[in-house]
DNA sequence: GTCTATAGGTGGATAGAC
DNA sequence: GTCTATCCACCTATAGAC
């Protein structure tokens, strides 16, 4: 039990802890006294890992983005169409939501303009690697036979998220899953899917 | 020159200016400060108005709902087929973000679970109206042959707002006009509007 | 790595003079 | 209706002991 591997752990639990108070509150909406709360340690410890909140935030994305681009990359491995690819995609959210959340950077998205720089420059990269994925995924499925859209799919993946985020925020406050799951049900028999 | 019309305009002037902020900011990212510095009046002055911040919240949804139904009614008026009223109502979101904003009530779905409960009825009665509205507009145009979609028309309302609130909401961090354009474009093309 | 203690700032809100 | 003055709660962040 070195140093080293306390202090991820610890690491790890405040970001657990602070990914969940942003999916439900947003980050403006939480403090450094309510991961303390749950962690049951000082306010001041958590400073020692995070120096600032900005830091956190950054910490909290930069996690967020590998472990979805993991599952991404899971899902490229698994071997399946693009059709059952994107089904798998849109599962990611459905199983977010269900477990009353919001997709992270669906609201940091909506708080971009009070995020610092640096985190606004991290949910950009997010942004971009997912629509790099998803437009990949469109565009393969299509020359395949197994999608059909029109557009660049480019154009059709931001649509994609957009639509999911979109759903996803209104149903947390109008409509429930229900709402969420009639729209994923649109979008994938549009696509096809 | 009344206290009542005295009274009347500066709370107008009051619900301009916080309303601008929760579109840019969000309703917790901006304070009675803000407010009177840009009103040039002191922050107790505003209580006298709004005693407390939920008290604005509510005024500031319900002014946005009295606004919207209003234009919603003069679309109704203005003896338009259903694709036009479609269009109209798609142009209402396209010029607030073309000023640099979010839909109020969007931000505000988004900050939902920081909400005070009466901001959160009235929340729950605009998204209610709107989508009346909507699926109403939808309907008619699908009994006339004007728009074609599957599914009820309720559940169509719903999943056009979310991707419109959806839409601006990336648009705004991540993809600028251009991507909104391309989502109602998009949209209305499925609808065939 | 975690603690106590505290600084320095900002938040919403109220009392009471004018 | 607007002002000054003030309260109190909470926030992020730091210094320094352990």
């Amino acid at each position: 039990m070195d140093q080293q591997v306390n202090k991820k752990h610890t690491s790890q639990q405040i970001l657990e802890i602070a990914q969940r108070l942003v999916q439900t509150l947003g980050f403006n909406a939480f403090s450094y006294a309510d991961i303390a709360k749950a962690l049951r340690v000082t306010n001041a410890s958590l400073h020692y890992h995070f120096p600032t909140k900005a830091d956190l935030g950054v910490g909290l994305i930069e996690r967020y983005d590998r472990r979805i681009q993991e599952t991404l990359a899971g899902i490229d491995r698994s071997g399946a169409g693009a059709a059952e690819k994107i089904r798998a995609y849109v599962r990611i959210y459905t199983d977010v939501l269900r477990d009353d959340r919001m997709c992270m950077c669906g609201m940091l998205a909506a708080e971009f303009a009070t995020l610092p720089k640096p985190m606004q420059s991290a949910l950009d990269r997010y942004f971009e690697q997912n629509d790099r994925w998803l437009a990949m995924v469109l565009e393969e499925g299509r020359k395949k036979g197994e999608l059909k859209f029109s557009g660049s799919s480019a154009e059709m993946a931001q649509f994609l998220t957009g639509s999911l985020e979109g759903a996803m925020m209104l149903a947390r406050s109008h409509g429930g899953m229900a709402r969420f799951d009639a729209a994923t049900r649109r979008l994938l028999a549009e696509l096809g899917a």
